[in-house]
DNA sequence: CAGTATGGATAGTGGTGCTCTCCACTATTG
DNA sequence: CAATAGTGGAGAGCACCACTATCCATACTG
């Protein structure tokens, strides 16, 4: 297959292709010649992944290269990409008030500690999950209640997203779905929210079914 | 207050506040002569959510701009919020194949009648959802299993997201408690889910609690 | 053998979220 | 009562990012 089929069967345009290309995010084609290389189905299926990790999960370029890296080590191993590599995906800021940090930081270890939850204490998420708390307070919210509850169900979520990845056959596979099931199930899940949300506000503030 | 004092009290630089004027995230202050204006708490509260929803949230500013504007309409209502303004927030993507689209436009459909949820027909919280239905597909990876299961779980979050609401004092309130925990919610979820996710790793691959 | 496609490289583009500069004017300080 | 600093408002400029366009020597295609 040919730059053009590529481009064809994925509905990316072949500039676009190239500059994955320059930017790792898609390897080489095997070069037939000087100026003459063939993809095959893994580049297609890489290139799917890309264009799903950038419009649905709005990853930067710069991160998904980094995930497709780690995916393409050479021992893959899926919960170290669990707890190294998918951490990175979610956003961390510089936040104003570093008392408020530090307060909120305190509260996510208690979090974990109580939950017994096995996570780094090095790790990303908790500085994401800290950010997070303290922008609550930030806003004058209480987010305690929210907290517990969050941690109950997001509980439950991960033994379905573990699930989700031990189900696919190969190692390869399980990586692929623990990247897939993480980046796309956050928007899955956010999507889903929003309707259940609407759905429990029409209960509570008045049915209004007319256009349900 | 001036401008100096709410961009110290803030964190947020004086210029960039002049942007937020001019870009409407931010009510103009009360002007005391033609080149003086007096801000307040409410300023202070406002610039505050604003960075929160550009920072956690990672709204661009146009949106924020809708929904800060949905916030201020003269009959604010609850239910309106969350079934118009936000779902807004919820990003949107032109998929590649039409019929993949279509397919999981159905499933959604299907799973929305199952449940009996009270979602307006033209939801784009609809359209969102169906699209990472079909990215799943175009991945290659099957969600059937995890649709399911987040249904039953996003219920029982939005139901903890509706008290949350319920729970602020007065009309406005809750409003902000809408789009807050809304907005916030998600990135906390996601902050929460991966480390539940490495935990459930860490105890489904052997464990390794070196540095937990 | 004419015309199109290719890999590779470099430069340019459009959108976004600021940031800088300027201006006439106002407030504050010594 | 200066001198200095700060202000609202408006326009231009900037940095970053994800592309997109152009060019070239070479290779394949009809």
């Amino acid at each position: 297959m040919r730059i053009a089929e590529l481009s064809q069967t994925t509905g990316v345009p072949v500039p676009t292709i190239k500059y994955y290309l320059r930017e790792g995010l898609l390897p080489a084609g095997e070069l037939t010649s000087p100026n003459q290389a063939r993809y095959d189905d893994r580049h297609v299926q890489r290139l799917r992944l890309v264009r799903v990790l950038l419009d649905i999960g709005r990853l930067p370029i710069a991160t998904i290269r980094d995930l497709l890296t780690e995916l393409d080590r050479p021992d893959p191993d899926v919960h170290e990409v669990l707890g190294r590599a998918l951490p990175a995906t979610v956003g961390t800021r510089e936040t104003s008030d570093p008392a408020m940090l530090e307060a909120a930081h305190e509260r996510v270890r208690l979090l974990v500690r109580q939950r017994g939850w096995l996570v780094s204490d090095n790790a990303r998420t908790r500085q994401s999950a800290a950010e997070v708390v303290a922008a609550f307070a930030q806003v004058g919210a209480d987010v305690e209640h929210l907290l517990e509850h969050y941690a109950d169900l997001v509980e439950r979520i991960a033994v379905h997203d573990l699930r989700f990845v031990a189900q696919a056959g190969d190692n390869e596979g399980r990586l692929h779905a623990a990247v897939v099931g993480s980046i796309l199930g956050d928007s899955l899940l956010a999507a889903l929210r929003r309707m259940a949300q609407e759905h429990e506000s029409a209960k509570m503030f008045g049915i209004r079914d007319d256009n349900c």
